[in-house]
DNA sequence: ATTTGTCATGTTATAAGGTTACATATTGTG
DNA sequence: CACAATATGTAACCTTATAACATGACAAAT
């Protein structure tokens, strides 16, 4: 019998989430949660808070990162990576492509650094905006 | 008679400059464009373009910093300082708070992140959002 | 099988953040 | 003075995000 309704496709999720999840997967670079929006129109998303809602879903699940210098969204690309807790991200203003780098000296100092001032993070956002390699060297052509 | 235009009473900026400056020194959070529009208001300030404006130059200038995680504004708190390179940011979620941090070891594993990517980096974000040892302990009484 | 609780959905309207386009004024410099 | 460069003012607009409220789907317990 055919699941009405609620069809996972992607263990858990439901519609929004997966067509959300979907999108960006298929995505070459972050998305906006409007750019989402309109790219699922045809499958029946009509309204901002569809998007946001299964946004926020998916970024509590650790499948989908916010970069808050862009205000958008990517997939996660560490597969089944367990160890979200610190992520930083290189962000190329040209080509957009996003790398996720999980740095464990990084992390330490990020703690040392709240320890050192009795402060008790929750979150943390590390962003780095430049040009790739790819970039660089097309630049370097022109 | 009254200086007409210009008066820029803190070296080189212009009016809407320092009046945006006056209102991000005197505030004890971060301000968003809009709550600085408000405010200046009775001082002649109508649209949103002339605070963006302010806020530009003065980000550039290294007087004021933009916080990514919360579309908002603080004044730099180092003085007459230089080394605006990398600061790092702690961010009360309960008092909204926000102390800068400048630290060489976190500055240089960044840069030895972007490296081993080949990542011309011309910009970081780094915001680590939590609670401040004043509210953590206001919290454990309740 | 109805109740009840919980979570996801759908829709409208609106708040908050930020930019484009264009006209005007100021000011510093040759 | 004249001119370029920079700062200003204003309106309209676009993008990003949330509030408020009603509905629907399903599970578990009666």
């Amino acid at each position: 019998m055919a699941t009405h309704s609620h069809d996972t496709s992607l263990a858990g999720l439901t519609r929004n989430q997966s067509l959300v999840m979907g999108a960006l997967s298929g995505a070459s670079a972050p998305l906006s949660a409007y750019a989402i929006l309109d790219q699922l129109r045809e499958a029946g998303v009509r309204a901002p808070l569809q998007v946001y809602r299964a946004l926020d879903k998916l970024v509590e699940l650790g499948l989908v990162h916010r970069l808050e210098s862009l205000n958008a969204f990517v997939a996660c690309r560490h597969a089944g990576c367990e160890t979200h807790d610190i992520t930083a991200f290189t962000i190329c203003e040209q080509c957009g492509k996003v790398a996720e780098v999980t740095d464990s000296k990084l992390a330490g100092q990020l703690e040392e650094i709240a320890r050192r001032q009795g402060f008790r993070a929750t979150k943390s956002t590390v962003e780095l905006r430049g040009l790739c390699k790819q970039c660089q060297a097309a630049a370097s052509v022109a």
